[in-house]
DNA sequence: AGGAACGTTGACAGCGCTACCAGCAACGAC
DNA sequence: GTCGTTGCTGGTAGCGCTGTCAACGTTCCT
């Protein structure tokens, strides 16, 4: 008679089915939607799929049903701590679920992430996760277009796509500039690499925020579109204290710069905090144990991998949440390294305190 | 007559093979055996698939062939600076060729390994990377099993299921402490936490080390299974202190560890290598630009995550390596943290240089 | 009692692609 | 001229699952 089995040896519905004593669409239902079947047959249906450790076959499942069950996830590196947190959080979140994540690198380009989003869309994601908020025209146009959920992370604007979830580039740099001129310092610099939108945002907040005190000078600022790096912060402080040798604090766009500015002073023996403060952004681990210990603006990176790509499978699952837009805030961690200067400390810049907002959540460690 | 789109609207092949005035089975080859098609065929559905913006099915694809397209990727973390390396060298090797990665994260744990490895299986993969050679019987026993290229990664060691590429973390371990009685270290302590089997056989190679000078004393270990970290480097290096007072030099397990006793020696003031010299493992980019400069064992991680993928491509496309087992070595990069103590240094350890073994590889850095 | 409404189940017909095998032309060997 | 042999092409028949819709039994209402 028939096969009882396909080729490679596996179990099909049809023989869980036959042992369930049911129609392999009953069976079929019992994994989509087990609340659909009868007690009795549910049971019956669950026992034989374990006795014959029946697994079901995706691919065909995704032609049957025209979708995947597949989370795209489009993100700029995977070599920066920022996003291997944030990742870590969406497969924590994914675990357990029936979602698996599929991840790509753009490496920082808008081509390369439309490109990818293109083949993404193509495959009839579930879902899908990207970056920022500065697409290209045809990916926005895509992402419009395209009919699964979709959540934008990392930062919050205007206009979301459907679902974002992130902070503001921008406050953020404003209350670390604002906390240096709490603590009495004036000349503020500014250290940057990469320059990715995110890290043009945090340089618009600290020119704003330097302009509101009346003392943005832009031989403060030294950028660069090289990648980041510890090397990279020792360089670039290097050339700005050539520039302006009576500066008396960097804001560091990044905790890996910061670090590397850190180095530079004590391999120049100027003072940290003393003569020189360091702010830097993402308190990543090592700021709190470093000497003197770094101060640095935390964000909530694996809460929002997490966040998103639960909000995210409960969207597709038609669980939309009643805010699609959710700021995960940031909190300037004030350490030794941006200690007062002086004793005439008044706050420069409006709104520091306010500025500093952070919604509690648990923080978790690999 | 029939449907000339899908449902979504989607082109299909028999749209493009219409189009390019060929059989469905004949534009089918094209995608996946230019070769075999006369070049005027190949032609004709090349232009059509173009100018249709054809993309195929991939369920589709996999539900008819049997197999999928897909790499399963099996690492301990993705947090870790180490794998995310390793990874981002398999995603550049993966970019290009037809696969996808699928990746997982078995938080360490064989068992999850085990689980995670049954899940990849039922859906067959093309190709298999996991990470180490500490598999559960059962997992060796369905990689075994399993009918598609394998690589196990990190590290080398006897019977490879499969392929193999990685480098000795025993071997890498001795070189770090015949360096650091070259130089004249004596009393020399180990740090390590997590201690996942590639750190074990790191702590065996000093041990070795130590016996073979006959320096080892169990009160020069300290270890910890909680998770690495800046902050657990300088904890750990602590409680040694208080045990050993006149230990002359730590080799820690990782650089993570290292800064944290590099800080932990700031904050004592503790002269590096004064007094205590440092050695560290993997040499992350930040070794190279702290104060003193930190001594560390370099190891090829882009390049074991693109040479293994690239090998695994070529193995599941019908070119198996001459070599299945693949050791891409290590090198004891020297710097100022361990620099020689007394002039009177000799070896104690033999086989220092001989065990100092690199392939020349560029690196790369995102 | 009749019928609407609901919950549960099954039959059928594909989803878009490829494995398999057959067919056909062109060519050379005998 | 016959018979392979090779290179290319096409027809047929599914891959394992699910969408759709119809059918059934039961309950509840009027």
């Amino acid at each position: 008679m028939g096969r009882k089995r396909t080729k490679s040896g596996k179990i099909r519905l049809a023989e869980v089915a036959e042992l369930a004593g049911v129609s392999p669409i009953t069976a079929s239902r019992f994994f989509r939607n087990p609340e659909a079947l009868s007690v009795a047959k549910r049971t019956r249906v669950e026992s034989a799929a374990k006795e014959l450790g029946y697994v079901p076959n995706l691919a065909a499942r995704a032609l049957a049903s025209q979708r995947t069950e597949v989370i795209g996830v489009l993100i700029p590196s995977l070599t920066n701590n920022v996003f291997s947190d944030v990742l870590r959080g969406i497969y924590d979140a994914s675990e357990g679920s029936r979602y698996s994540i599929q991840l790509s690198n753009t490496r920082y380009s808008i081509l390369q992430e439309e490109k990818l989003l293109r083949l993404f869309l193509a495959q009839k994601p579930a879902g899908l996760i990207v970056t920022g908020i500065d697409q290209t025209a045809e990916s926005r146009a895509m992402l419009q277009a395209a009919d699964c959920p979709i959540v934008q992370i990392m930062e919050i604007g205007p206009d979301p796509v459907d679902m974002m979830i992130g902070f503001s580039h921008y406050d953020a740099a404003r209350a670390a500039i604002a906390h240096l001129f709490e603590q009495g310092h004036r000349k503020v610099g500014f250290v940057g690499a990469r320059m990715d939108p995110r890290v043009q945002r945090r340089l618009d907040g600290y020119v704003s925020a330097m302009k509101d005190a009346g003392s943005f000078d832009q031989r403060l600022v030294v950028t660069t579109a090289t990648p980041t790096s510890v090397t990279l912060g020792g360089a670039l402080f290097t050339d700005l204290l050539a520039r302006e040798p009576d500066m008396d604090a960097v804001f560091c766009a990044n905790d890996d710069l910061a670090l590397g500015v850190l180095f530079e002073c004590r391999r120049r023996e100027i003072a940290v905090p003393g003569q020189i403060a360091i702010v830097g952004f993402n308190d990543l681990e090592f700021m709190a144990s470093a000497v003197p210990t770094l101060t640095s603006v935390r964000t909530n990176r694996y809460e929002m991998g997490k966040t998103a790509a639960t909000m995210l499978i409960n969207a597709i699952e038609g669980r939309r949440p009643e805010q699609p837009v959710l700021d995960l805030g940031f909190k300037v961690i004030e350490r030794q390294s941006s200690s007062a200067r002086r004793s005439d400390s008044r706050p420069a810049v409006s709104g520091a305190a306010a500025a500093n907002k952070m919604i509690a959540l648990p923080s978790s460690h690999d």
